[in-house]
DNA sequence: TCGGACCCTTACGTCAACGTCAGATCTGGC
DNA sequence: GCCAGATCTGACGTTGACGTAAGGGTCCGA
């Protein structure tokens, strides 16, 4: 599947041919450096298979492409911002990876219309069902935060004189 | 300080004379599962100084309030959707009760006018501290939120017709 | 070609937030 | 008074997401 070989997506490469005229690389110590992670985090990622460095050399040292350094900013936000753990971030990633994938085959001449149509209809569920889960804690925030507003003006309003 | 037993902002009181007549008193079982927690966690966030149970009986036995539930439901609501850890939740529920107390200090009588104006602009950075961060976290989500739909937006234009 | 900087794997350590188990204790109803 | 069931206090185990240290390889500029 997918057997052009280079471009997966930024995540499923596995080597290289040591000759590649090396497009802004980085080794790992750079990479983590550029990213804000430990070197640790970035082999932990690919352990876990959310990350594959583009490239690696004969050596076995890894090389990450801006794209891979991309990938472990979206990691970090999917952390922070959404709380997921990485087992739920390679589900994302990999629903992102396949709308990539899909991208792709839909712009290859050789894939009818009504193939085009049905892969457009794939990528609106995945996008979809990440949108639920990003809108109701958006909503909760929402919330929260509304609440804390009307205790603010309570207190607001206790300091210009309006009792209880 | 507060001498009149009872009201102690749900998080601060020790022990209570046997006779008390157990206005709805939860024990730890019943109280864990109101709340939606285990037993196990309710003896942490005490353990945390986050929760003390109202009244323990004399054998030792922890009787958990109503007010209870409602602060343990607040830890799970700070965790879950603000993703602070039981430290900083430890931070917000001591200014939540520091706020408590003084609602209680500016309704007494003695309270002097002027006092009651410092009370209250203390009360206000408190607030403020707290909906600062909760604030940034939403402006986040509203973002990536908003990529999201962007790129529904995009893949919805390529099913309507229009290319790329 | 060679030395220092960088990187590799392996493996054990850590920290938060509990889970779990054992053995003793308490409570409430009969 | 007594017993079943709820609860107590340690104390050790677990899981996720890495940190850290050891003992070696790799790369590249002088």
């Amino acid at each position: 599947m997918d057997a052009t070989p280079g471009r997966g997506s930024a995540g499923l490469a596995v080597s290289d041919g040591p000759s590649a005229e090396n497009g802004q690389l980085l080794g790992i110590g750079a990479a983590a450096a550029r990213a804000g992670v430990s070197e640790r985090a970035l082999r932990y990622y690919q352990q876990l298979g959310l990350l594959v460095p583009t490239c690696t050399t004969s050596g076995g040292l890894r090389r990450y492409s801006p794209d891979n350094i991309a990938r472990v900013e979206r990691i970090r936000e999917l952390q922070t911002l959404l709380g997921l753990n990485l087992d739920e971030i390679a589900t994302v990633l990999r629903n992102e990876d396949r709308m990539a994938q899909i991208r792709r085959t839909y712009h290859d001449e050789r894939t009818s219309d009504e193939e085009r149509r049905r892969l457009t209809r794939e990528c609106l569920t995945l996008q979809e069902s990440l949108r639920a889960t990003v809108e109701a804690k958006r909503a909760a925030l929402e919330g929260f935060l509304s609440d804390l507003d009307a205790r603010i003006r309570h207190t607001q309003d206790l300091l210009a004189g309006r009792d209880n």
